[in-house]
DNA sequence: TCACATCCTGACCGTATGGTCAAGAAGTAG
DNA sequence: CTACTTCTTGACCATACGGTCAGGATGTGA
């Protein structure tokens, strides 16, 4: 006999509202950014009264932090493969197909937190100083071993990682104008692996790792 | 005897205040986004009156429109440098080093744009669909040239293009980051030199068009 | 000087938004 | 079954915002 819909217990029903609510909070401050997004959209998105969304978030501001650290979270994450790797053309080869996926993946993710630093990072400030800051040292220090090794050239670190967010991320932020260029189509597959290995190549190259 | 401080003209009037409001507005639209920002806030920045800007631009969108039309022009002028050179070294040298001091000295600008692209272009989108199109299109033909004259590797010129802009813009569009990441201090003339030559120096080896 | 066009601005208006609340529905534990 | 906690929601409120307007100030051209 199959499972019957049996009513959700109130912990389920919190859960998966919770859930409900962060997910279309995250499309809609990406599309229309935190002024412009409205708690109303985000209650019709998410296909609840908007009086609902008070009571699991009491206000805009802290379902828009929610939102924000649940995405620095994923970001740290996709860095696990850094630490690793023998050298540069598997470790940053792996970072760049990690954070492409991401982009290709999670794009409204990518918008909010870029337009969180780009309003100077009203909410997640403190993380940027203690996180980011230690994430970015231990990186730094990962990728010093290896030109000190001899794997790669003698690059700063500093703008190297720089350069990889912004190469990465590009594809999330500015998924818009690339499918413009595109003739207004998104990627298709092939066309991701193209941008993945155009990426890594000119990178990995760049930097004398490669061959 | 010195220039009296004679009353200005209409013409001059008109002129200075559209100026100054559009300054102002370029400002708060970068730092709040569009929905974020208020006539009153730009208004404050400018000087005058809130009516007085609803007297020169009738609604808020049309004063964004115009903001972003004006970066968009600036974008565009940046590129000449592209095709008078006799190669990647010089061409692609100089378009990073003209994008990254646009970065340093214009960075609201930037964002606006970013921002307007991240939000799926709701204002200019026209302008991508025609003019970017066709610059890009003219830039990826001047690449495929170097690339057929041996000039550097075989690259897709339209990702290496995505990482131009990608990486120059990161400096302006991420600087918060960067500069928490730096101490909290604004790079200095020093640093910006070596970003400048870090972003040049992976990119111009990465394509093949070094020694 | 005078008639006119442009510029300026305080006061005002309608609307949309974030947030509240009270009363009821629904699951829970003894 | 009962007393309870948690969840749900339409109606409501205060505020802030974009935008208007009338009437005065200021430059302009004859």
């Amino acid at each position: 006999m199959p499972q019957t819909a049996r009513p959700l217990s109130k912990k389920e029903i919190r859960q998966e509202n919770e859930r409900v609510i962060l997910e279309a909070a995250e499309k809609v401050f990406a599309e229309a950014g935190f002024g412009g997004a409205t708690m109303q959209l985000i209650a019709d998105l998410a296909g609840l009264p908007k009086a609902n969304l008070h009571y699991y978030f009491p206000t805009k501001e802290a379902l828009y932090r929610q939102v924000v650290q649940a995405i620095f979270q994923d970001w740290l994450k996709a860095a696990d493969i850094f630490d690793d790797a023998p050298g540069p053309v598997e470790g940053i080869g792996a970072y760049i197909d990690a954070k492409m996926e991401i982009s290709r993946r999670h794009p409204a993710g990518s918008k909010v937190w870029a337009s969180e630093v780009m309003h100077r990072a009203p909410v997640i400030q403190d993380y940027l100083e203690t996180t980011l800051v230690e994430w970015t040292e231990g990186r730094m220090a990962v990728i010093q071993r290896w030109i000190d090794e001899g794997k790669m050239d003698q690059i700063d670190p500093r703008h190297l990682l720089y350069m990889l967010w912004a190469t990465t991320q590009h594809y999330a932020d500015f998924g818009h104008q690339i499918e413009t260029l595109n003739g207004g189509a998104a990627l298709s597959d092939d066309q991701w692996e193209a941008a993945k290995a155009s990426v890594k190549s000119i990178i990995l190259k760049g930097i004398g790792a490669e061959s």
